[in-house]
DNA sequence: ATTGGATCAATGTGATCACAAAATCCAGAA
DNA sequence: TTCTGGATTTTGTGATCACATTGATCCAAT
């Protein structure tokens, strides 16, 4: 990937370019190597454990924030991704299906009136892109994952202890195939 | 604060000073309005508990990382810095204090070997910093916190849960000073 | 055929320019 | 004195340029 490439997919000059590299740099995105050449950030294991730790100390508060403001229609948008999550499973569509996980996610977040936890969030999983499209690729998928399910359970049953200790499981089950 | 100036001031163009001043803004340190002008940020209460709340997540479990690794060199090293910070508190200089402060927590979670997590408090730290600056500028400290005696004291005894509830009192007493 | 270096193309960085929009300023009238 | 409206200056954005550095390619010698 080359800045004047990148500018004149995107019919602007290489400055805008160069910018939006730049950010997603700066928020870990990708990384640049000694002579400013971008690459896809090469995460350990050791990073890996320190992102995922991130997400289940920020993501169980969130939920918990959005606990009492999720009213049916959310929790009934919830199920409605969720169905759309089995379909990329189904479809062995990798990418569909990382990307509604997160929305998934994000849906539920938004209802926390958090805008900088959710944005430290992102961030995160900005960081965690590329491995997770990695590890997804060679797991074969086939359903939505439990944890969901159980998610849109708790939020039913105004369920907080049963919430939070949910989403720390949806979240650090990535992590745990990918330790082995 | 103009793009032109800051270029001026450090001796380069308008574009690495633009640069520098997109990536503040993009970690929260300054907010852009509608027309490109930067401006400090202003942070409503909503925002600022919300702040506290992760350091008041995250900064525990760096300490608490931080811990086991930590050899009594380090210990003596947070105490001096302590001393320190005691020492602006009575020559009543105010970005001294902040600065210090900032250096304690940041050389204790160094010792955590946790950079993601870091960068993210650091991330917040940046966010706060213009509020603390107006913050502990009415508040006239006159000695050394009492909880980053604590934090030294369960260092010492190697007390996990003493040093956890240090951590979380002294990021969240910032904030109730400021709910008057 | 392989390897070594030398040349060359390509890329990122920083500077400067043109332009549009916003802010400031100044004059005049109520 | 204060408000208003236009003119002027300022400022951010995007484009283009010059340059240094890096990675690649190619040719020659072993």
């Amino acid at each position: 990937m080359t800045l004047r490439g990148i500018g004149k997919t995107f019919g602007v000059s290489m400055t805008p370019a160069r910018e939006a590299v730049r950010r997603l740099v700066a928020d870990g995105g990708l990384s640049l190597s000694s002579s400013g050449r971008v690459s896809t950030p090469e995460l350990s294991n050791e990073r890996l454990e320190e992102l995922a730790s991130i997400r289940a100390l920020i993501e169980p508060e969130l939920a918990s924030r959005a606990l009492p403001r999720a009213h049916l229609a959310l929790i009934d948008r919830l199920q409605a991704i969720n169905a759309s999550i089995a379909e990329c499973a189904a479809k062995h569509d990798d990418v569909g299906y990382i990307r509604t996980n997160l929305e998934f996610h994000r849906t539920l977040y938004l209802r926390a009136q958090a805008p900088a936890m959710l944005a430290m969030t992102e961030t995160v999983w900005l960081q965690l892109g590329p491995t997770m499209r990695a590890m997804y690729a060679r797991l074969n998928r086939t359903e939505v994952p439990h944890n969901h399910r159980l998610i849109v359970a708790a939020l039913r049953a105004g369920d907080e202890p049963g919430l939070r200790l949910a989403l720390r499981s949806d979240v650090t089950q990535g992590l745990r195939l990918l330790a082995v």
